[in-house]
DNA sequence: TTTGAATATTAATAATATTCATATTAAATA
DNA sequence: TATTTAATATGAATATTATTAATATTCAAA
């Protein structure tokens, strides 16, 4: 199969018009049409639909079209990469918690531009770390979920400390003072299942385990602290992202005295790129302004 | 970006030599030299490390290496989907969990391929299912999870009725007569945090919630019917895997009385897809099968 | 140094892609 | 029904590109 063929069916199909395609490849239509004929005879299949004035594929030529999507999609991104890893030769594609990135890394990098001005970083801020990792799609993550792959090298950054937070008004308002007490609130989790209390639960003695009635179900961390902002109920959130409103009292935090048992937060890279500098200063840079 | 000279790179950068990529292409040296060269200077970039006996790729020609592995997986996978419609015009790629796959769907497939001896069906089963189908990677799934799209259509099957199970002489020996008694039990669970037993857990008035203790991770239906068949604790299971086992008595259903919120089995499908008489075909005969 | 294996180069040639000019097609219009 | 029109197909000529054959270069090992 000619790959450079496809392409043009591709854009044939795209542009729904043969005379179209030619323009937009800057040839003839003659060309396309040569084109087309050829990569059917290779392929000993028909793509579009004779017979017909009005354009359209055959069955195959719309599964084959489907594909081409796929095929040049990465083609595309390959070409992105690689236009962008000759603008920026030390280029790293850097993913992260979409809280870790908005509330920590992103304030923290300033510095690190302006001691490496050689080397580029890509952010990517999403939930889904792991898989663009191993495909290669990112370099280095910073993610709380644990992951043991061979290939992969871990480094502690620290431990995500969670805190039960609600305003004052509310705990006022539900007299919050026995972790039992939290069956009569409003609960916000990420999941209805609870697994985002997890934590807490296990925290609590076995027969103090409580049973959560009212959930609300909130899949953004800053939605949480906002909805708890506004007196709507009892949130369970990194402490980090609610520092401000603990110290200017908008929030409190309860049941200080709980050991939960917190996540970590680890950076995550492939082994064979550990050795290198750009890698190396962007891990250092990053444990040490965590330290502060 | 010439495509085709970019698979000339692929097959040299896997076979790490010049002559092994002309053989493999059959060609001459010389014309994979010239390919190689005319690729890096139309990218502007050098890509096979020069200056060396030995052969190896720069940082550019690796990293373009690894956006090749993916192209060109894509590649072959619509060549070999191109071949199998060719040879199967009415092909139908379906996609069910690996339980449903094993105990039901392959055993009442005989009947439809008698029936149509036009239409071929091709298996996957597998734990995660919706993707490939959102990518055309499969024209039609049977999942157990729920899924919500616009461009979806969903065909209730029935609905998996589960059941907790365990052997006689495991219960004799642990005396379980109650759900409370299931805190001392060796408890079977895809994954430690009990969501798969969710339903159960659910089942139960809010003052019974019970908290396991002791729960063992089998991430498979049938290893945990093996294990309960050991004596070794207590699983929960669809019914429809137990069915033999629970009549021959090798097994016993525990708390049968309670009322489990059971899981939709469903049937899952592109919406354009669902007028396609093939599909229309398929879909009668798997519901008609499951009445039995 | 010499040798040999691997790759590069050059000019010639083979293969192919593209164009130009024109034919065909099918639908719309007179 | 004939005519027009826009879209695509075709065939031969031509331009472009790919490949080869022959040979040069390179580099490490003998």
């Amino acid at each position: 199969m000619d790959l450079n063929k496809l392409n043009t069916f591709y854009v044939l199909a795209q542009m729904k018009s043969y005379s179209k395609c030619a323009k937009k490849r800057f040839v003839t239509q003659s060309a396309v049409s040569h084109a087309i004929k050829t990569l059917e005879e290779s392929l000993n299949l028909t793509l579009v639909e004779k017979n017909r004035k009005t354009f359209a594929l055959t069955s195959e030529g719309k599964i084959l079209f489907k594909s081409c999507q796929k095929i040049f999609y990465e083609v595309e991104k390959t070409q992105d990469l690689l236009m962008k890893t000759k603008k920026y030769p030390e280029l790293i594609r850097m993913g992260s918690t979409v809280e870790f990135g908005v509330s920590v890394l992103l304030k923290g990098m300033e510095f690190f531009f302006e001691n490496h001005p050689d080397i580029h970083v890509d952010f990517t801020l999403s939930h889904s770390l792991i898989q663009p990792l191993l495909d290669d799609e990112l370099d280095v993550i910073i993610d709380c979920k644990p992951h043991v792959r061979p290939d992969l090298e871990t480094i502690v950054l620290f431990r995500e400390e969670y805190a039960v937070i609600a305003s004052p008004r509310y705990v006022k308002k539900n007299k919050i003072t026995k972790v039992e007490d939290l069956t009569r609130c409003n609960i916000f989790s990420q999941d209805h299942e609870l697994a985002w209390w997890r934590n807490f639960i296990h925290a609590l003695p076995l027969e103090k385990q409580v049973i959560f009635d009212r959930v609300t179900r909130i899949n953004h961390v800053r939605g949480m602290i906002n909805a708890a902002l506004s007196n709507m109920g009892v949130g369970f959130v990194p402490r980090y992202t609610v520092l401000r409103e603990l110290e200017e009292g908008s929030l409190v935090e309860l049941f200080p005295e709980l050991d939960i048992l917190n996540d970590h937060i680890n950076i995550y890279l492939k082994r064979r790129n550990l050795a290198l500098a750009k890698f190396q200063h962007l891990i250092a840079h990053i444990k040490e302004f965590r330290l502060q």
